[in-house]
DNA sequence: CTGAAAGCGCTAACAT
DNA sequence: ATGTTAGCGCTTTCAG
């Protein structure tokens, strides 16, 4: 009881293998043939649980209805939920999903990259750190069917998916300055990453708007091999330079100063303000209050999906660059 | 500049593509293809950048170095934390990952289980409901490369990573009674799963064990279609009815109820002790207090990975049941 | 209305 | 030491 192959089908019927593929694809009737022929072989298929190869069918029609998520963690909850409603929405057009983190690493990212292009993926959807990569570049002058979220690299033409970055984090941070907050202190991972950035610009702006100085001792930047023992080295400074607000430019780095605030300052939680670009559900109850800007993960995905599928169908150059807004979260 | 195949490269060099293709899978010296040609073949695959197709690969070899992973959801923390993990691990091995979410529907699974199965998977990491399926009996039967984690049916014989579920609920339990709790109520979501069972039966057990009275009442099922609603609900319930201690069978109903706790009933966060099956790092400093069983998810990848890698190899009938011990974390 | 046959890119047994 | 060739399972043109 092997599987069976479209040629055993054929076989067993006594009909020719095109006949029965014809069937298969729904082109009976298109292609003639006769009702009784299509009944029988759509019956046997039922009966021995035919199912079709589709590596075979990839190779012969050179696509294979998998798309390429590539993301510096997979276990990011920001990047686990996008990828959960991408697989969803991917899912409704055919498409299935096949994952690779980085870790922000260039090689994993390069490998990873090698990988999926071997596998023949029929498009990508990016969140990278290295836009400006070997691999990456050659595919986006091949026209390569990709978009890219949540980073950009505003020398390189492509399709984006962001969100406003600066505005916002300005916006949220004088909601701090509103309530008499004076020194202001920012936590980040390495950014090396234009939106982070552009996150840190914001920052800068808040201050400047509102006649703060702007002391480069206060940006502590975190080291993302590491980030628990750097983010606490990094947290014990602000806090001992007294600070009363701390920005942070990922989900990632505020849970775990929530988590390090907690462990080793609980006395301070109720003094300290949050700033935090990325939303957390538990940044609802959690202390210290956190101010969030929550990204709209749904239209993230939605939008990924439809440029995504729209540049794999019409097999056009086009470079489309989305803003979204992010929702403001004071609490 | 198309993409060039073997036939290319053997044409432009004026070699046969066989030569090509062992000097490609390092077969060179085994076939003793001359160093010269070998070197000649090796600089001019990299200069024009040559990528196999794996596509054709597979095909003609039978086997994609592809695993499917399948889970409720992939973006609840435990899945992807999981995920994650044995992406790294199976990359090792030279195998990636395609992804699944059944949101624990049976035709989900299915359709998702024949998907991975049509793409010609090597084999299957699975934390599923319904291991009595039609597809995966049928694949059991087959001998499909398969390893259940975090779900079992005792009824079916299969490789399972698990981990001990009554003993560990029963024991973090008791932590609670010995502190003085008489009145313990559960929160679970519906537990056609064996493992919930299991979880649920420690916390009878542990009633039972203290001469505490088991009152079905106080053991509340969540909808797991609209969790936070129902969980409203059904916490309301039990705080209205007085309990001391609430029990969780699982990491997300956990999250829900201290969400809803902050927000419902702050005024009560310090009367009531949690006690939660799946760890969370907010649980560290959340409140309620959370006594928490963790699951070693390190553990639990690697062993999934290494019992398949071995499944795969060997080619044998193997039923591993391996049942780690979870850690239990007092707070 | 149905069938034969070519070919997608790769591997490997079998020539030479 | 290297080339010829069949074939993996499928689609699709062209011929009956």
């Amino acid at each position: 009881m092997k599987k069976k192959s479209i040629k055993d089908i054929a076989q067993d019927l006594g009909v020719s293998k095109t006949t029965v593929s014809f069937v298969l694809n729904k082109k009976g009737d298109e292609k003639n043939i006769s009702k009784k022929t299509q009944k029988m072989i759509l019956d046997y298929i039922k009966k021995v649980g035919y199912q079709p190869n589709q590596i075979a069918k990839s190779l012969k029609n050179g696509t294979t209805n998998t798309i390429g998520y590539l993301v510096p963690d997979i276990s990011n909850p920001f990047y686990a939920k996008i990828g959960r409603t991408i697989e969803d929405l991917l899912w409704e057009k055919g498409y299935h999903l096949i994952i690779g983190s980085t870790d922000e690493k260039k090689e994993k990212e390069e490998r990873l990259l090698n990988m999926f292009l071997n596998r023949q993926v029929d498009g990508l959807i990016i969140a990278s750190c290295f836009i400006k990569g070997e691999v990456l570049k050659s595919l986006s002058e091949h026209n390569f069917p990709m978009v890219f979220f949540d980073r950009e690299d505003p020398g390189c033409l492509a399709n984006y998916i962001l969100v406003e970055n600066k505005t916002p984090m300005k916006e949220a941070i004088q909601k701090t300055i509103d309530k008499g907050a004076k020194k202001i202190g920012l936590l980040s991972i390495t950014p090396d990453v234009y939106s982070l950035k552009l996150r840190i610009d914001g920052y800068k702006q808040a201050l400047l708007d509102n006649g703060l100085e702007y002391d480069q001792n206060l940006l502590r930047i975190v080291d993302h091999n590491r980030i628990k023992e750097s983010a606490q080295k990094e947290l014990k400074y602000l806090i001992e330079a007294g600070v009363e607000v701390v920005v942070f430019t990922n989900n990632q780095i505020t849970a775990t100063a929530i988590w390090l605030m907690n462990m080793l300052y609980p006395e301070k939680v109720k003094e300290i303000t949050f700033v935090s670009f990325d939303n957390l559900d538990i940044f609802d109850y959690s202390m210290p209050k956190v101010i969030s800007i929550a990204q709209p993960i749904d239209s993230i995905a939605k939008q990924s999906v439809e440029i995504l599928a729209e540049v794999i169908k019409s097999k056009k150059i086009k470079n489309t660059r989305i803003e979204l807004k992010p929702k403001l979260i004071v609490r």
